[in-house]
DNA sequence: GGCTCGTTTTGCGCTATCGCAAACTGCCGG
DNA sequence: CCGGCAGTTTGCGATAGCGCAAAACGAGCC
């Protein structure tokens, strides 16, 4: 219904090098939808009907085994894409999307992206580039929870989700949405448990400060020293 | 110089959908190179000079920490691409590549891409979908990292390898190239004596046969077994 | 304003896995 | 044929982090 102002969207990764009405054709292929707090934009092995662009809010993908253990794949932030299935060649998706704040939403039908792919071959490109960052930093995210330490793991994730959506308070950066900690171990591939205890020891040292899905970084750059620093000692 | 003759490359999904005389334009863009067991394709850090398809051989992808650990990213089988840097936005390989076995590999000049793709889109989408699969296999690892025990990672790990680069023989499967316990550990996040003893005691049962970088999976489906099964206890 | 439920905190024992050290073994080079 | 060395095995503490249990807490609902 209500049309995307093309302006809003046209910096965006996804639209590189497009002209002003390539990006108008482009936008009328999408329709718009909205997303209230916890709704589910699509589930683990679902039919990958469409794929999407976050234009507010924030959504989390998450990734669940046979057994019911679950992972946070990421958080989506606005202008970025997610349920790329089948552009990847998946007619399933591979994970679970959910709004964890009330979110809107660009969809286009699965439908579309082959033709659009056809008279704009910089999309392909361009989502290649995506594609390729999501896979760098995951292979980033082996490398961390192969050599360091849980602490660490979580300093990582903490400032990672500060700089891509976090607000800068006069006194630290707070966590732009809700955040558990459980979320955190799912992040970080550790437990609520000892996510718990090693933000209520920042927090004993005034690091952080935290609440209820809440968390503020009141010392970034401690944090920062922290994330880096080899736990114990070094190889000499 | 010695030109490869398109009809052994034809079928590779990178070049999915390309008539042969597409296809012999892009080869023509390419030079083969010959690299001798253990030398380095491509170093970490180095400018993304090139990208490359794999003829002959096999390739072991690693990310180095600042503090010299090691992660193995992948294992490069024939008819692969690796080494894909540029066409995702790297100036500089995000990983070392080395040779585990003499190979063969095609490479083609960075410069080349951006014309290829633009006269053949395809490449582009190929491209995606691989890099999309890698992305996919990627995250399972970080499952599998995630929720399960070392001794079930090193058996996924061990059915990966068997199935993407297994020997058949009279009675089970032989990884084709040469491994080590070290190589293993760096892929399944744990360290080289906690592998060495699984093995040791797979070894014992029968379910494998080991040699000096050589795994031998006699029994597959009990590795298979054990891979899925749920440490101790699963919920009731 | 009081209640309820989801989230968070915290205590405590347990163990899978690490880390170090040392012995062993099969290949390769000379 | 004889070292020498890289790769492997194994033993033995040490411990980070898990898992269970329970209590404290806080936001939203009635």
């Amino acid at each position: 219904m209500a049309k995307v102002d093309p302006s809003l969207v046209a910096h965006l990764p996804l639209f590189a090098g497009f002209k002003g009405e390539e990006l108008d054709e482009i936008l009328r292929e999408a329709r718009s939808a909205r997303y209230p707090k916890n709704g589910h934009v699509f589930e683990q092995g679902g039919d990958a009907h469409s794929f999407f662009l976050l234009l507010h809010g924030h959504i989390r993908a998450a990734k669940t085994t046979p057994t019911g253990e679950q992972i946070v794949v990421r958080y989506v932030a606005p202008g970025e894409t997610f349920g790329l299935a089948m552009a990847i060649g998946l007619a399933q998706y591979p994970a679970t999307a959910t709004a964890v704040d009330d979110s809107v939403v660009l969809a286009w039908p699965t439908g579309t992206w082959p033709r659009l792919v056809q008279k704009f071959p910089a999309l392909a490109t361009n989502t290649l580039q995506t594609v390729g960052a999501r896979l760098q930093e995951t292979h980033t995210r082996v490398l961390e929870m192969s050599t360091q330490q849980v602490e660490q793991r979580v300093a990582h994730a903490l400032l990672r989700l500060a700089k891509q959506s976090g607000k800068k308070l006069d006194h630290g950066v707070e966590i732009d949405f809700p955040i558990s900690r459980q979320d955190i171990a799912q992040m970080t591939g550790t437990t609520l448990h000892t996510v718990s205890r090693i933000l209520s020891g920042w927090e004993q040292l005034g690091l952080i400060e935290g609440g209820r899905q809440r968390i503020i970084l009141r010392e970034p750059h401690k944090i920062f020293v922290l994330a880096e620093q080899n736990a114990g000692g070094g190889q000499a």
